[in-house]
DNA sequence: GATCCACGGGAATACACGGATG
DNA sequence: CATCCGTGTATTCCCGTGGATC
């Protein structure tokens, strides 16, 4: 980071308080460019696409990992290297609209499958990648997409290493489905695949990303500190401490991280105390789900979720809270409830069945109540679902 | 006009419990 | 005593509708 980039982003952080410099520099959901000791890894990688650099199609290939061990910053940090070298979408129309001569070209895209998970979707995502060309949003069919899709790649020498990020996770489209997709450029696409875990049937190789050592996430959380904070805002043993407790789990510890510099700056500190480190952590469940789930939600889903945790909703049935949080929305108490049952079968939110007896009438199935999975500061503090309302 | 997608309503199903039935 | 049944609630599942986009 050079002194004009510090200096830039000293003046829009300002609004942030003193605490805070760059929002994105700890945030959860926001990879580096240069991932922080995972050289071992990207050099795996790189082994498993190594056709490309021959111009050719690499075998399906598999990243995975246990949460917070980085996978997806691996691969989005990769991809977008390897785009720079073997011509992403500006360099290919700076080579090849002069002269003649076509040169292998190929790309790399990484599709979040957090927020694609219909084929159109896909499809877009997929093309968006591939071209600096508006691609539509609507109003036009799925099988026009996937025809655009292939129109692009029939061309000799033009392919794409395509990255379907999260595919193991409740609610995205699978490694097989993808697969499926893709069968009609199957000749010119390659697929990677991020995960926890290998797709079913998986052949070819698997990059294996362990979790972060102690010392390892330490420097993590160091290098994001020193460009997110103020000099001074975090001791260095504090930083031990959350690595500590973090686990290996970088995901958790930028979460812990975020969320006290959250609170830091609501009380207008200039450095993160103990207490409020302790109160962020205590904002990051358990075994939870990472922030970017509920933060790919609809706006209006997201809502609900805001109002969740500003309820406070523990003890209280499940059909209560949703009329609690929908009086505070324009949404009907069905369709909240609808969105609880939902959301709780997606694990970013959790049933915990309620004891209360009391119930008057007697009889009938124990109502559950929810919590929620996620980490709530940080999902508060990154959701854009209220901005329209807030600005002004 | 064609298309995708999220919302909204509500039907269908699962579960809990007490009391009736054999 | 084991099982079934009725009632009330919780949970899941389905599909029509309308907004937005091209």
């Amino acid at each position: 980071m050079d002194l004009r980039e510090r200096i830039a982003r000293r003046r829009s952080g300002r609004q942030h308080g003193r605490v805070i410099v760059d929002r994105d520099q700890l945030s959860p959901v926001v990879h580096p460019a240069e991932p922080v000791g995972r050289g071992p890894v990207l050099e795996q990688l790189l082994d498993a696409l190594e056709p490309v650099f021959d111009g050719a199609l690499p075998p399906p290939v598999a990243v995975v990992g246990p949460p917070g061990s980085g996978t997806s910053a691996v691969v989005t940090a990769s991809f977008a290297a390897l785009n720079e070298q073997l011509g992403g979408s500006s360099r290919a129309i700076a080579t090849t609209t002069r002269g003649g001569r076509s040169e292998p070209v190929t790309w790399f895209v990484t599709v979040d499958g957090r927020r694609v998970e219909s084929a159109f979707a896909f499809y877009r995502a997929v093309l968006a990648g591939l071209s600096t060309e508006q691609v539509p949003n609507g109003g036009v069919g799925t099988d026009e997409l996937r025809d655009r899709l292939r129109d692009r790649l029939a061309r000799a020498d033009r392919r794409a290493v395509v990255a379907i990020d999260h595919h193991d996770e409740p609610g995205t489209l699978g490694a097989d489905r993808v697969r499926e997709l893709l069968s009609p450029v199957a000749d010119s696409v390659a697929t990677v695949a991020v995960g926890h875990r290998e797709p079913d049937g998986h052949h070819g190789p698997t990059v294996t990303v362990p979790s972060y050592r102690d010392h390892e996430l330490v420097d993590v959380l160091t290098e994001r500190a020193s460009s997110g904070l103020a000099a001074g805002a975090l001791a260095h043993d504090a930083v031990r401490e959350l690595a500590g407790w973090a686990d290996g789990n970088a995901h958790d510890a930028l979460a812990a991280l975020f969320g006290a510099a959250v609170l830091a700056t609501d009380d207008d500190a200039d450095r993160l105390e103990r207490r409020h480190l302790e109160a962020a952590w205590a904002a990051v469940p358990d075994d939870g789900v990472h922030v970017g789930r509920p933060l790919a939600l609809s706006a209006t889903r997201q809502r609900a979720l805001l109002a969740l945790v500003d309820l406070d909703a523990t003890e209280r049935p499940i059909s209560e809270t949703a009329t609690a949080i929908a009086d505070r929305s324009s949404l009907t108490a069905g369709t909240v409830e609808r969105f609880l049952y939902e959301l709780a079968d997606d694990g970013v939110i959790e049933r915990v069945p309620l004891q209360t007896v009391d119930t008057g009438g007697g009889g009938g199935r124990q109502p559950s109540t929810v919590e929620p999975r996620f980490p709530t500061l940080v999902f508060r503090a990154l959701s854009t679902a209220l901005d329209d309302k807030r600005s002004g």
